[in-house]
Order: structure tokens, then sequence, then C-alpha cells
DNA sequence: GTCCTTGCAAATAGTTTGCAAGCCG
DNA sequence: CGGCTTGCAAACTATTTGCAAGGAC
């Protein structure tokens, strides 16, 4: 893993991933800077995002687009094929046991629990 | 959801699926196939896979590149981060309850339960 | 001064789409 | 014959990379 330096940049878009709940993407989080940071680039997001994963002060979120979280507890995701939108599960619990893939002889680094379907909007949204 | 009339290349795209436990990616599929029907393109494996996924007869997997699995009951998956391979966890469930997420609102389509980390043959390759 | 970081543009990877020709029913 | 299906190439989207200039320590 590279030494990292002190970067502007970087704690920008980690105070926008820490600082939001909406599990933004790359391009969020571009177009959220642009006004603070009107000189950024995307590519230095994408680049500072996976500098952030890689020192583990974010979590990457595996949907058609990668989503990013700043909340890197292990907790469950909703999200919802009409409005793109991702959302936190904090009550729901998922008990899985790492240690019954650990006896099979895997070792395990995450595991990500994606529910898809409509969330409570845009089925309101859908009856209206 | 539109009319579908028979297709010898997508059934053929099913059953490489069918007969596979790789979880193929749209490449794979193609390459695998490009011996038997030299004339396949890239585009309409990619829009039967959109197709069957529609019809329900096969599963969209997201990992960094979308896989896909002939199988379509609900099961758990490990994604090996060394070597690609995406394994079926048959044995392992995990007991979630939609009912409480239903119970908040939601409309639940899937879960998809990633666990990530590294397969035991790529441990027993690393310590070599 | 070293070497990490950045912006820019170009490159890449995965996937989708327009179109004209082909094929199924 | 109507309209789904296909191959091809071009388009598109998300992401990465090469490079030279700028910045941290």
């Amino acid at each position: 893993m590279k030494r990292h330096r002190h970067s502007e940049q970087r704690e920008l878009i980690y105070k926008v991933l820490k600082g939001s709940k909406e599990h933004p993407s790359a391009e969020h989080i571009y177009q959220n800077l642009k006004e603070v940071a009107p000189s950024l680039s995307l590519a230095t997001v994408y680049r500072n995002l996976n500098f952030l994963v890689e020192e583990g002060r974010i979590t990457r979120i595996p949907c058609n687009v990668n989503r990013y979280d700043a909340n890197t507890a292990e907790h469950i995701h909703f999200f919802c094929t009409e409005c793109d939108g991702l959302f936190d599960l904090d009550n729901l619990t998922i008990p899985f046991d790492a240690s019954a893939l650990e006896a099979l002889g895997y070792e395990v680094n995450r595991c990500d629990v994606i529910f898809k379907g409509i969330c409570p909007n845009c089925i309101k949204a859908n009856k209206q």
C-alpha cells in the first residue's frame, strides 16, 4: 500500500461522503464539489475514492454504478430500482456466520447484502 | 414485456449458463460460443441475457463485471478477489426476513448476498 | 529535492443502440 | 407479410491511466 500525503481534495471528498446519507456515486461527489472546488477533476475523485477504500476509511457498494459510504460498519442496503436511491437498513441485521465460511477454507473480508425493490416513497408516488 | 419468438442463439446462451458452474460474464459466454456459433455477436449475447433476466430464467449477479446464473433460486455467492472466481454457497443460508422490510413499506424483489475474500484455492496457491 | 498529487485528455472496459438484412410463424 | 432477431459498427457510461505541472514535507 502506497504512502499518502495530506491532500485537500481527498479530505473534501471524504467530508462530502461523511456528511451525506445518499451513498453518492463518484459523479455525485464530483458535482457536489464543483462549486467549492471548481478546478477539481473527476479523475481525482475516482483516484481518491480508491485510496480511501484501500485505507478502509470508506466502503464501495456494488450497484450498477458504484456507490460509496463513509459508514464502514457492516450494514445492509436497500436499492430502489425506481429512483436509484440507496438506503441504509440499520435496524435490520442479518446474522451471517463468517466462521462457517472460514471453516470451509475461505478467507472472508467483506459481505455485501443488498436488497432490491421499490422504496416506500416510490410506491406512494406510483399509486397517485 | 415484449413477446419473444424462438431463437437459436438465446437457447444456446441459456444452455451455456445452465451447464456452467462458473457464473460466466457476457464475455465468457461469448467466447464459449464462438466455436459453436462463429457468427454470434457480443451484442446478441447482451441482448439475450437481458431478455432472460427479464423473463426470470436467469439471474444477474452484480460484481465489478456482471455475472450470470441460471440457478434463479436465492442463494449466496462468494467472490474471490484473487482469481475473480464466483462460487455458490448452497450449504449456507441467510435467514433474511423480507417481511420486516415489507412492514417498513418497502417492496422487496431480490436480495443479493455476496461475500468477498479469498477462496481456498488461492489461499493454498499463495502459501506456496 | 523527492515523490505524492492533480488536471487534462486519451484510453479502456462493459454495455447499449441504430440500422438494414434475415428469419420465424 | 409483420415484426422479432441478428450482426455490425458506432455510441455511451463508468472508470483508469499517462503525462507534465504543482504541492507537501
